[in-house]
DNA sequence: CCTTGGTTACTTGCAATGCAAGGAACTGAT
DNA sequence: ATCAGTTCCTTGCATTGCAAGTAACCAAGG
């Protein structure tokens, strides 16, 4: 892993499910709208066990359609139970900052 | 693991560098200042890997001083090297925020 | 044919960190 | 001596990111 980015944990989940919200996309548009948001190495070695994990949770709605090139695309787009798991992830993600908020400007801020 | 939080990777080591930036602390200031912030289920579990992490990786200045109640206590501070990381780690924070901020908004950004 | 190359999907295995749980050393008080 | 409180450390598991490799499917060329 990269000296770094133990901070993706659980933030690109958070993402990939934000990008289903609406649309159903298969695996190189994910990667692509990933990286064009500043997740500039986001693989798919990263995306094909995160897609397996929250399709096994009921977090998908999922539809194979031919392709000219190849396997048949898999088509990904959230389900009730994979949006709440959004609504659950933004949740957190802005109590983290506000935490994170506190600590940088050394304001407390007495439980979260 | 809370069923959330892989969320916090990385960010608690950078929470504790930025804590340790100015003053000596000792675990037991560490672990209530965190949970003030926000982090209300900070840990010693948590806190003593990453310590010992962190110092062998030379980032703290450390003094031990007597306790009357047990055994000496163990005061940090960052030391020059634990300052860059701390400065790396807000660096790679703000990138992250503003990547997820660009997905969340569903703006693209090209390239971060 | 059948090979090559591109596309799409999946698998395996390792690294890093959080954190629960338990343990060890030291103190003063009962 | 024992006990409770304090302070520190260790062990082991779970989760996720990601590199690397595998496999299925197609089209086009030799």
């Amino acid at each position: 892993m990269g000296t770094d980015a133990q901070l993706n944990k659980g933030v690109l989940e958070g993402c990939v499910l934000k990008l289903l919200e609406g649309d159903f996309l298969f695996s190189a548009e994910i990667v692509e709208r990933m990286r064009r948001c500043g997740f500039s190495d986001f693989s798919e070695g990263t995306l094909y066990p995160m897609l397996l994990r929250l399709e096994k949770d009921g977090c998908f709605i999922v539809a194979r359609k031919p392709s000219p090139n190849g396997p048949p695309k898999k088509y990904y787009k959230l389900s009730e139970a994979g949006r709440q798991k959004l609504d659950t992830f933004f949740v957190q993600w802005q109590e983290l900052s506000q935490s994170i908020a506190n600590v940088f400007s050394r304001k407390e801020d007495d439980h979260a």
